[in-house]
DNA sequence: TTTTTTACTTACATATAAGTAAGTATATTT
DNA sequence: AAATATACTTACTTATATGTAAGTAAAAAA
């Protein structure tokens, strides 16, 4: 009990700055991403950061990471529903990123400043999307096959054009609102029906 | 004669840095854009570049407003072409971005980077996306009143999921490759067919 | 109870960023 | 020919970033 407790202060704060810092990069890319913003929001030093990720990428690196396991958890979690309802449990995860705060999506941040964060931090994000995408072709392949969905051509192709809508359209939203990424959305469902 | 050579001279410098400004931004965004790059490209000054741009923020207001510039200018030259054809213009306008070294468009790294640039540059870069959504919306609705395109739904959702799979897809092609772009790009035509 | 490990803090090193003030050579205008 | 404007450079200021080395209090292990 009181060892429970221990192992839970121990690795709280470890655990807060992983928070934190996947909050700032998708508000504001890994660049932004700062030991200054972590420490003061969680009343520490810059150098407690340092303890638990000795440099910034080790720390970027576990934001990924941890991100990637959430989404394995997710599908791991809607496996078991029917076609449209896996693409809306899909969709409604995403649109929390919206809700808080016009955040955008790990691979979006990812992509959009690829060129500078550091090379593993490259092919975790390339790993992710390309998780991703598979799930979707898959979702889009065995949905047609059943009759669930309709649409032309390859399954892949149409797995890209939706996964970088959804991605750009949290971005665009940005500018011009998030009706621009429910617009997306509904034209989407609206394509995908039989 | 010498005169114009005097002006061309003049105005040289100036346009140099932002061409290069707007290179830097879109391979790295608004942040990652530093007078030092710029200065060390051009073997000028730092202080040079303030001459011309007081500030950072100047700088990258004019980069959005040329290329702002640059995009009507290309919207005028395309007026006359039919709706396919303009279609297929602007794709591989588009398109142009990837082929230089995986350079994103000016909206998608203005919206990845929103938090982190100006007030003014946040507005510009809304105009701006308006301005290319609108253009779209248009190029949709008429090319489907004249069935030259055909779609499900509103133009004007039609033209955010298009726009959007776009930016999102060059940003994409980055993590998995040119093909992530043409397949998007293969659908969107596909989908679009009479 | 002594030793060691954990999770920090303090203090510092180093780099790089934006931005400014003052000086200067050249070209242009008067 | 003298005055002025242009397009810079030199030199500096200030802020903020990542990162490190050494010290420390409390907890855990031996």
């Amino acid at each position: 009990m009181s060892n429970l407790n221990i192992m839970k202060a121990r690795t709280d704060t470890k655990e807060k700055i992983v928070g934190l810092a996947t909050d700032i990069i998708l508000a504001g890319g890994y660049p932004s991403l700062s030991y200054q913003q972590i420490s003061s929001k969680l009343g520490i030093k810059n150098a407690a950061i340092h303890y638990h990720y000795p440099n910034k990428e080790d720390l970027g690196i576990e934001v990924i990471r941890q991100e990637v396991e959430r989404f394995e958890n997710f599908m791991a979690a809607i496996s078991g529903l029917e076609h449209w309802e896996k693409l809306e449990a899909f969709m409604f995860n995403y649109r929390k990123y919206l809700e808080n705060q016009n955040r955008i999506c790990m691979i979006g941040a990812s992509a959009s400043d690829y060129n500078e964060i550091p090379a593993l931090m490259q092919t975790a994000a390339t790993d992710y999307f390309k998780i991703i995408k598979n799930w979707f072709t898959d979702l889009l392949e065995s949905g047609r096959r059943e009759n669930a969905f309709s649409f032309r051509g390859e399954a892949s192709h149409k797995a890209s054009l939706i996964t970088s809508a959804m991605a750009g359209g949290l971005q665009h939203a940005r500018l011009i609102g998030n009706d621009h990424y429910d617009a997306i959305i509904s034209q989407i469902k609206l394509e995908l029906q039989v």
